[in-house]
RNA sequence: GCCGAAGUAGCUCAGGGGUAGAGCAACGCUCUCGUAAAGCGUAGGCCGGCGGUUCGAAUCCGCUCUUCGGCUCCA
């Protein structure tokens, strides 16, 4: 009977018919048996159930496996699930709040009274997760009334779930149970616990019960676990790579930063002579980018009047974040913890004729903001710290090609250092009161940058809730080259601001109106900007960023004085470059050089003096030959000039097309 | 700020109620050397800080500071 079929389109758009009930593992049987093996949820029309349950109205169907997000996000889910279990037999006290899946393996949340978890105890939980799992417990789903519900976790005095419930519609609660273990859970789980075949805990933390400073601070036991034991041997393989890249040990060892809590203080970066030559280099970098924009640069300075951010409403909205305000003569006086409200009194400085717009004031501003102790990290978390700042003025006709110019000089940024960008637009969510300024004008704003968008063809998703509090903005979040995700550079459009600083132009009509304000920062901050190279490229820069770009090596003191004179050639063009001139082995050389990550090293010797040649070596790729002096010098000048990206992560971009 | 872990030489780390240890780095001397570590020697530490227990503490206990991993926050 046709009534009784539905039609289920998959992501290759074909469509198939079904009885309706079919469940997704029959729907995966039929396509194959290896699918159907592999499954391990199905999402219908965005939403994402268990196999298991019969499928009553047609669309969109997908069946999860072990490669897609949804796949991962079931089996991480069920795998809180079986952490939940393991803890439930080995501490049958314990108490659970909530443990959902979260982007790399998932957390539980729980209350252990007054015992305390070390991470000493975790791989005995551990063990008992895979004795559990090897049981291939179903996951059974269950629903239940609200007083069932109630009545459950009240006789395990667990309040967590007692308020949870609380807060559900009787009606539409559920249950999942796998062994002996139940929980509070909408699902959708694995189809048996079997399906987990290795599992790694990872750490252990206090969390705030609701993630409320004023609740009690639960245990949260973090794991990550996979369905073939090789995924987790290469899973730990990668955490190992990236704590190589530690910004914070590779800081150290290559001198580019250097933290001094006995005297200087938590949080407040001094920058070596080498990453001053990286951050001096990016900054150069950027400058010249924006004087061929029509970028104007300013400096301002670093405390002001606390009138200055009363009028932006920075203050005492930020307050928290702010370092407090100190007496200067009758007034109160505050370090800078933004830019922007400097550049507005630039720019009402002078009357602004519609012909000039738009002005685009740049500056790298060192702002400083109070971030709690536990909050700091590194250079990426930093109490002072320089913003690569810019604040346009435009009329509302220029707006949206003006959002396309940052737009596209952020993207020649990243290019530029071999980031893949995905671009999010951050709208405002219902909550009215988070905002600030005309409802008209953000709706105005966040199609401008929408439109935008789409004009220049960029693919982006969209964020409701992310908006700052002056307006929408767009995020670039890049990828760095062992696929982690950060989010750097971001371009607001703010309506706020000229009203508050009764900014105005002079129009064609011999009126005023208000202009419109662009903030963008490429890098975002200069102090994270480079702790994020410096883990993507490993340390390994390129050459035009590089602190020292060649090393020069002489075979021995004979042949120093040619040494000498390749060196100032070098210098005279503008290479940062050392002759090792220690009473070595060449070969202890070398390996000071590469241990050090410079990019270029020549040694030279009889033969090379003789015929005014260098035998090179470049950084992890070793001799690659005598080249004549010149050749060498326009080889380098060249990948300088160019900007060309390590090998390294040439192929690895290659790779990841492939 | 809160929870957990850690602080021993410039770096990486061992030790552990009875005079503080190694490797690398530094410094000195010898070797003048051809593609990832020459040899010998010297110096270097209030075992993060304060207090307690003890005949005696780097070691045990308490507090504190700092760092790391989380939580909260991020204009």
């Amino acid at each position: 009977m046709p009534g009784n079929q539905i039609t289920l389109t998959f992501p290759d758009s074909s469509e198939k018919k079904f009885q309706k009930g079919i469940t997704g593992y029959q729907v995966a049987e039929s396509i194959s048996k290896g699918l159907a093996r592999n499954a391990l949820s199905v999402t219908i029309d965005g939403n994402v159930i268990d196999l298991d349950l019969p499928i009553q109205n047609g669309g969109e169907i997908e069946i999860n496996t072990w490669d897609s997000d949804d796949g991962q996000y079931t089996f991480w889910h069920s795998s809180a699930h079986l952490l939940a279990e393991a803890v439930q037999e080995l501490y049958p006290d314990a108490k659970f709040g909530i443990g959902p899946p979260i982007e790399n393996g998932f957390y539980y949340d729980i209350d252990f009274g007054e015992r305390k978890i070390s991470s000493e105890e975790l791989p005995e939980i551990e063990k008992k997760m895979i004795e559990l799992a090897r049981q291939k417990s179903r996951f059974i789903r269950k629903e239940v009334s609200k007083s069932e519900a109630l009545d459950f976790y009240r006789k395990k005095e667990n309040k967590y779930k007692v308020e949870l419930i609380e807060e559900l519609k009787d009606g539409e609660i559920t249950f999942y149970s796998q062994g002996e273990f139940t929980d509070l859970c909408m699902g959708p789980h694995v189809p048996d616990t079997g399906v987990i075949k290795a599992a790694k805990l990872t750490s252990v933390a206090g969390a705030y019960w609701r993630g409320d400073v004023k609740s009690k601070q639960l245990t949260r036991i973090y794991g990550i676990s996979f369905p073939k034991q090789k995924l987790l041997s290469e899973y730990l393989e990668q955490v190992e790579e990236a704590k190589k890249r530690d910004h914070k040990k590779l800081g150290k060892d290559l001198g580019i930063y250097l933290m001094d809590q006995q005297m200087v203080g938590s949080g407040l970066p001094l920058w070596l002579p080498n990453g001053t030559i990286i951050r001096r280099k990016l900054e150069e970098y950027l400058r010249q980018l924006q004087v061929e924009r029509g970028y104007q640069e300013v400096i301002t300075p670093h405390i002001a009047n606390i009138k200055l951010y009363e009028t932006s409403g920075h203050y005492p909205y930020y307050k928290d974040s702010q370092f407090n305000p100190m007496k200067v003569d009758d007034d109160e006086y505050m370090l800078k913890p933004m830019n922007c409200p400097h550049h507005h009194r630039i720019y009402d400085s002078q009357l602004r004729s519609y012909r000039e717009l738009p002005v685009r004031l740049a500056e790298f501003g060192t702002v400083y903001r109070y971030e709690q102790s536990g909050e700091l990290n590194g250079l990426s978390r930093v109490r002072g710290f320089t913003q690569d700042d810019a604040h346009i003025y435009c009329t509302h006709d220029q707006l949206k090609q003006e959002i396309k110019n940052t737009i596209e000089l952020t993207q020649i940024v990243f290019e530029t250092f071999g980031m893949p960008v995905d671009i999010r637009l951050s709208y405002r969510d219902e909550n009215e009161d988070k905002y600030g300024g005309k409802s008209e004008f953000w709706d105005r704003a966040q199609s401008e940058i929408r439109e935008a968008s789409d004009e220049m063809g960029l693919n982006y998703t969209i964020a409701r809730g992310e908006a700052s509090f002056y307006g929408p903005k767009i995020d670039f979040i890049i990828r760095d080259a062992i696929g982690r995700k950060w989010q750097l550079g971001t371009v607001q459009v703010d309506y706020v601001m000229p009203e508050r600083f009764d900014l105005t132009y002079v129009g064609a009509d011999n009126d005023k109106h208000r202009p419109v304000i662009i903030h963008r920062a490429p890098f975002g901050s200069m102090e994270r900007f480079v702790s994020i190279l410096i883990e993507h490229f490993a340390g390994d820069f390129p050459l035009w960023l590089t602190p020292l770009q060649i090393q020069l090596i002489p075979v021995s003191d004979d042949y120093l004085s040619y040494a000498r004179k390749c060196a100032k050639e070098l210098q005279n063009r503008g290479f940062r470059i050392d002759i090792d001139e220690r009473n070595e082995q060449v070969g202890a050389k070398i390996r000071d050089a590469e241990t050090t990550k410079i990019p270029y090293m020549l040694i030279v010797g009889e033969k090379e003096e003789n015929n005014n040649t260098v035998s090179v070596r470049r950084h992890k790729l070793g001799d690659i030959g005598t080249f004549p002096f010149s050749d060498f010098i326009s080889k380098v000048e060249q990948e300088a000039e160019n900007k060309d990206l390590p090998t390294e992560i040439l192929t690895e971009q290659t790779l990841n097309k492939n």
